[in-house]
DNA sequence: CCCGGCATCCGAAACGTTTCGGAAAACTTG
DNA sequence: CAAGTTTTCCGAAACGTTTCGGATGCCGGG
């Protein structure tokens, strides 16, 4: 294994020189640096992390920690997560752990701040990305009372202000309830996600602030939560069309698994999109699901989950180097869609 | 971040002695030991994995490399893969990476094997978990040439001898085949996964083998390759029983998803299990596929795909520890399961 | 010719751990 | 009680890198 060292003695300068050339420092000359770049390009040489975090403390290795459990390898969006960030930070010369803590049995994940603590203290890891966040997250809070650098993808507003990046939850919900206001809806539905998770709460407060410029308000029985299957969103349809209140004339679904739940359970009613109800939907672009090909074509907003992994490798770089907070928030735009699936709610 | 040193200051000890009772040496009184260890947990001692791996050569952390391909997130074997793996090692006190090289356009994985070098030269790596190997397979000639500690799942017969865990293919086919042969059939065919991997050679010589022992041998029709998806067990057997040369009176199926076409495309062809078509499979049991669960009941061999991880992070460990090569190759046993969709072969 | 400034360079210390060789203390044995 | 053995301990070196403080040589300006 060629260490600086040798390199030094090959081109007869000091290691201390050679370290500094291949660091793009400035106190070495353009001469000097493209020879000790060709010798450590001509004798294979890597520099040895190990010793390199040792006395810069930083290794190069970011992770995402996960508790295990039972059909997670089942998980799309879990694993187009690992293997985006992966290639990102592969790409930016960093190296990205998927840390997997075996399947606890205890209350509220009691031990996955100790795994993060372990990572960090060891030395191994300079931080990490976080995911799903809820409402007061131990992990967030706990993160950043030992000050270990971390991004999350989404946001909690509650707790002190942290690192992230986000798409517009608040604001594409808002949209889309406008934009069906507009057409003379009233009575508006909506199917998202699991009640826990930060983004639909997000989600709720847009539709909320939506149906309030209107004059309308959400009828608890037309806000569902649940898994973001399309299991969940047919049953939702099914209960909110067929139960004994007055039936919304549109619906809001949070992501197209559920639309295409929602789809099937207005077809199964004999209910015609968008004649009788106008169905809208957030297309994050998952998997091979496309809002042109439902039938009628699907109105979306559209915000792609791929595209948030380089912002968030680029963010957590950031964090690590001590950047400031305010360059390290980032709320990402979402484009419209309109589709066939929206029209004039029925007088 | 507490260190040796601040440990060795509290207990007034050297820092010899500590490091020594920490890493259960011998030459150390079990009761400083006890002391040791409590004042560990007091001062919340996390050793430092950077330092350790500088002076041992060792960093505890091993990895597995893959070339990252469109739809690469829905790849249900390769995450419970690494989900598995991950947990393994975690619970053996080692980091486990998944390091996802950009998506490459070249010939055969150019640079897949300078991301070996890369990772072990930097230090940052101590081995690595193959999997899906090929005959002559360059990963591994380049790995064994270089002295990097890495474990196969499966193996490839033509290089020189190296570390693996693998199950019993060959032996498999054989056990299904003489199954077949002893219920009459003689004309069989087989529809296995992909041609350039080791183990659907293995396989096919199996098969070969059974037939041999009653006198028959495979007719190349009755010999698909392909994806292990329905889709494909469909097509293979569509072509099988709908062509023009003589039907096969049994089919053996590469795993349970192949199985599930096949039953399929027997069902729309009107053949019957068993009466017209005996089928046997192998069962990796993953997913959430059973073979209890088909009509007729599939007879199957089975190994858990599920139980490799486990052998995978010991063989890995010894050989990094450099324990003898033959104590880091093994075949795990299957069980044999007779469903109802095998039968006699009719006259 | 001297001096300040600049461009390059270098020695040595430090990071936190393991390990080698040996030493002190405690027991055994005759 | 002396000599040997075992148990328990310790100092110092080493791993490969970065960085601090300073050194060297060279230039032009006065």
């Amino acid at each position: 294994m060629t260490t600086l060292r040798d390199l030094a003695r090959h081109l007869e300068l000091s290691v201390t020189q050679v370290s500094r050339a291949l660091n793009g420092h400035d106190d070495v000359s353009e001469a000097t640096r493209l020879r000790v770049e060709e010798a450590a390009r001509q004798l294979n040489y890597f520099p040895n992390r190990a010793a390199r975090r040792l006395v810069s403390g930083r290794s190069g290795v970011v992770g995402f920690v996960e508790q295990s459990f039972a059909g997670i390898e089942r998980e799309e969006i879990l694993f187009a997560t690992v293997t985006g960030l992966s290639e990102e930070f592969s790409s930016r010369g960093m190296q990205f752990v998927l840390h997997l803590a075996p399947k606890a049995s205890g209350p509220e994940r009691p031990d996955i701040v100790k795994t993060y603590d372990q990572l960090v203290r060891g030395g191994s890891l300079d931080g990490f990305v976080v995911t799903g966040p809820r409402p007061g997250d131990v992990r967030i809070r706990h993160l950043m009372e030992n000050a270990i650098p971390f991004v999350v993808h989404g946001r909690t507003e509650e707790a002190a202000p942290h690192p992230f990046f986000d798409i517009d939850n608040h604001g594409l919900v808002l949209h889309l309830t406008r934009h069906l206001g507009a057409l003379g809806h009233r009575r508006i539905g909506m199917v998202s996600g699991p009640q826990d998770f930060s983004y639909v709460g997000a989600r709720q407060r847009g539709f909320e602030e939506g149906l309030a410029e209107f004059g309308a308000a959400a009828a608890p029985e037309q806000l569902r939560n649940g898994p973001m299957t399309e299991d969940f969103g047919m049953i939702a349809a099914v209960q909110m069309f067929s139960g004994p209140q007055p039936r919304p004339t549109a619906v809001i679904c949070g992501n197209l698994r559920i639309a295409k739940g929602v789809y099937r359970a207005l077809s199964a009613l004999s209910l015609r999109i968008p004649e009788d109800v106008s169905v809208a939907a957030h297309d994050d672009v998952v998997a091979h699901e496309r809002p042109e090909l439902f039938f009628p074509a699907l109105t979306v907003t559209r915000a792609s989950l791929s595209e948030s992994w380089g912002p968030l490798a680029d963010i957590l770089k950031e964090a690590i180097e001590g950047k400031d907070l305010k360059d390290l928030q980032k709320i990402s735009p979402f484009s419209f869609l309109e589709g066939r699936s929206t029209g004039p709610a029925r007088a």
